[in-house]
DNA sequence: GGTCAACAGATTGTTGACAACATGCCGACA
DNA sequence: TGTCGGCATGTTGTCAACAATCTGTTGACC
């Protein structure tokens, strides 16, 4: 102890502000705190964020290269990125692409532990249906969907998944919602996971394409 | 004419300083006036760019988020990208998915005159490598994948294959140089354009995932 | 009544200065 | 002689003020 730099927490990542602002921001866009079409006040998002305008900048910039927010050109201003129906169809093309990728890697490469874990958390999610828990059921398919990227041990393909999620829940809607959707979302991911445990790469590369596809007709019906 | 505010060229696009900044940037980097790991000081390239250092810190954090430079942290400045030969050939594989999409795509939408387009380029290509012009080859080697990805309407994936070649482009070798190479990349170039005009979008896409996966196979003979 | 031009206000773009922190060096001590 | 503690330097992080530009409004003129 004794006088010491007052050691307030050693904050061993110490980032920098502009990092966390661009955390920050990207939680309050897609929690909808922020909406699309929602205009971005450099000076009023400073204030509201107890910072100043330069690190704000660095992170809207940063969160511009990230297709979640979009610039009208020098002095026009930012605004919370409006997503268009053709987009998110293309959203969904490319995250099929990539999910039968995952799926293929998974058939050769997957443990039989990793393997027993995916099955695990698609019996949670069937439990979560029958008790009616869509919040729980959503939080564990993220989790589902998260961990098979680990599991792949690909990591550009990961990163690539992550990003296109994170625009796709621009304009959330959830129609997973429904017990219906749940219960077909739930049989591809079984179904899935099965392919993958009979080794099975180009069964799993399809059931994996046509899940995410099938989540596409899903948001295509409820439009 | 008259007065009017003096029409110094309309500069329709009036960007600002750190988009601009961005791109030279990138061209640096990308050329290899900047090569990876060098170090970024900010006083040091603003002045050089002829900036202060609050644009040219925004246009660093785009290209972080853009994978051409990494940040060791707060205060412990940016460097160029240093790739390693895992996350190279993780490029190539995702690389790969995209070109097979593109081309499946391709099959099932491209327009006849589009084909004809293409083919032409292919033809162009044998020319260079007849005249032995390595460099002609290999600029029109990129305006054939270019035009493929515009021909194929899916602005998404274009956009993610043209960011996936900009990172692999950190450590630009030039495997193609070689004659042999280029007629092999070629070949596939004629297969891949063949499938597409035959409307096989299965064949389309297994040959444009093989012509990544043989650039790949040439990157590794190399290595 | 409609259109165009000038103006006022507000917002973004840019800059330079100040503060906080990491790195490397030097000297003291075991 | 090797290691540790303190210090000096340089670099990044942050801020507030200034300049340039866009937008909406008002008024005049056709």
């Amino acid at each position: 102890m004794l006088p010491g730099p007052v050691e307030h927490a050693p904050d061993r990542l110490a980032r920098a502000l502009a990092p966390q602002l661009t955390t920050r921001l990207e939680a309050m866009i897609l929690d909808g705190t922020l909406p699309p079409g929602e205009r971005l006040h450099e000076q009023a998002l400073a204030d509201r964020l107890g910072t100043s305008r330069g690190p704000l900048r660095e992170a809207l910039r940063a969160l511009e290269r990230e297709g979640l927010v979009v610039s009208g050109g020098a002095h026009r201003g930012m605004a919370v990125r409006r997503l268009e129906a053709r987009e998110e169809a293309e959203l969904y093309d490319a995250r099929a692409l990539l999910q039968g990728f995952c799926c293929a890697l998974l058939a050769e490469r997957a443990t039989e532990d990793g393997i027993a874990a995916l099955q695990a958390r698609v019996d949670a999610m069937d439990a979560a249906i029958q008790a009616g828990d869509a919040n729980g059921y959503y939080r564990q398919n993220l989790d589902f969907h998260e961990a098979m990227l680990d599991l792949a041990g690909h990591a550009r393909t990961a990163a690539l998944y992550r990003s296109l999620v994170k625009e796709s829940l621009l304009t959330r809607r959830r129609t997973l919602a429904s017990p219906g959707n749940m219960r077909d979302s739930n049989a591809e991911h079984r179904a899935m996971v099965e392919a993958i445990r009979a080794r099975d790469p180009e069964t799993a590369r399809r059931l994996g394409e046509e899940h995410v596809k099938g989540g596409k007709r899903r948001w295509l019906g409820g439009l």
